[in-house]
RNA sequence: GGGGGAAUUCCCGAGCGGCCAAAGGGGGCAGACUGUAAAUCUGUUGUCAGUGACUUCGGUGGUUCGAAUCCACCUUCCCCCA
């Protein structure tokens, strides 16, 4: 594939509160893109006000793709996002719009933008659990040592504790007879069709994104995240939305626990803790663009400087 | 007014004569991340300096070769009896 057959795909990533949304919308607006979603929470149809989905009035501007498109019932995963969001990505470009992903999963961001490719099978919750049970008897040295055995690279990179990814490196293993090690670099074989541009969002003052996350989940419960939250544990088994930040924080207080004020600390303190590991992730992606918010007073200063930073190699 | 208990490093909380810059947890900071990723995991966290030095355990003074740990007084807080 040569350059110029390449996609042109701006990708907007940033801690979450850090104002990805609004100036997602400012953006496809001038640039007469359509925003898909990069979000591994914000694709559930029933959490509307705890993932901060954008609103209809935002969506009503310009096109909006795979957000709040599952049911909170249905599993989720990266491979399945990439092939949506690929999928998404080839139409829009097709429509003659600019595809902009916008959100802040790291992992799903890097799967679409790098191309990985998945194994066939997915996750087998069988060998999975068979594994699991497997750990709980003999502990993390024997199962790092049982991972040594066949994939001694990975084994090298993992900690004793880590054991998720223990697992599914033994999973892997398993279920297709190849190493996580071999097939990492296989997931790497095919090129990208994209030209990429990521523009990351950051903040030179940490406690400026902190206070916007205090006042966006003071926002949030004005809102009714409580009323949301209820009817989301009402949902038996929500795998993976079970793991949204909003929800379970109100669990505590839902059952008597704590104070509606601690809970309300505690998800403040929670978001904190996920907009820094998201900062960094994105800090370190191959060829980010860091644009500091707090370098721009108005949102036009902001929206400019972003506009400033697109740029495709076509 | 009488009796008892407590004050520890950013927070909670162990320590009760040397092995203590002080367990553990939380938080902060830094990092990882290939099918649940808003998840999961790691490192680090008194100061300065390259195996060391210096200042910390409410305050002041004492005992001791040596004190966060023992004694006295002071300050604050908690509990019980009046």
């Amino acid at each position: 594939m040569s350059r110029t057959d390449k996609i042109q795909l701006l990708v907007l990533s940033g801690p979450t509160a850090g104002g990805k949304t609004a100036l997602s919308v400012a953006l496809a607006r001038q640039l007469g893109a359509q925003i898909i979603c990069a979000d591994s929470m914000q694709v559930y149809q029933d959490l509307y006000i705890g993932t901060a989905r954008p609103t209809p009035e935002e969506m009503g501007e310009v096109p909006h793709h795979l957000f709040g498109i599952l049911p909170l019932q249905q599993a989720f995963s990266v491979a399945a996002y990439a092939a949506l969001a690929h999928q998404t990505i080839r139409q829009v470009a097709k429509a003659g719009a600019l595809p902009l992903l916008c959100g802040g999963t790291g992992l799903y961001i890097q799967a679409v933008t790098e191309n990985i490719t998945y194994t066939p099978q997915p996750s087998d919750p069988v060998v999975r659990t068979a594994l699991l049970q497997q750990w709980q008897r003999q502990g993390p040295d024997a199962m790092l040592e049982q991972l040594r055995q066949v994939d001694p690279e990975t084994a090298a990179r993992l900690h004793r504790n880590d054991r998720t990814r223990i697992i599914r490196a033994l999973e892997i293993y398993r279920t297709t007879g190849i190493t996580q090690a071999r097939q990492n670099r296989l997931s790497r074989q095919n090129p990208s069709p994209y030209d990429v541009c990521h523009i990351t969002l950051d903040y030179r003052d940490r406690q400026i994104l902190y206070d916007r996350i205090d006042r966006r989940v003071d926002e949030m419960m004005r809102q009714g995240l409580e009323r949301e939250a209820r009817a989301f544990f009402a949902v038996p088994d929500a795998s993976t939305a079970a793991q949204a930040i909003g929800y379970k924080e109100l669990r505590a207080y839902f059952d008597g626990e704590i104070s509606r004020e601690q809970a309300v600390a505690r998800l403040k303190q929670a978001t904190r803790r996920y907009a820094k590991r998201q900062l960094c992730w994105f800090r370190h992606m191959p060829g980010v663009r860091t644009l500091y918010c707090d370098d721009y007073a108005a949102p036009e200063a902001l929206t400019q400087a972003a506009l400033d930073l697109v740029g495709f190699d076509t």
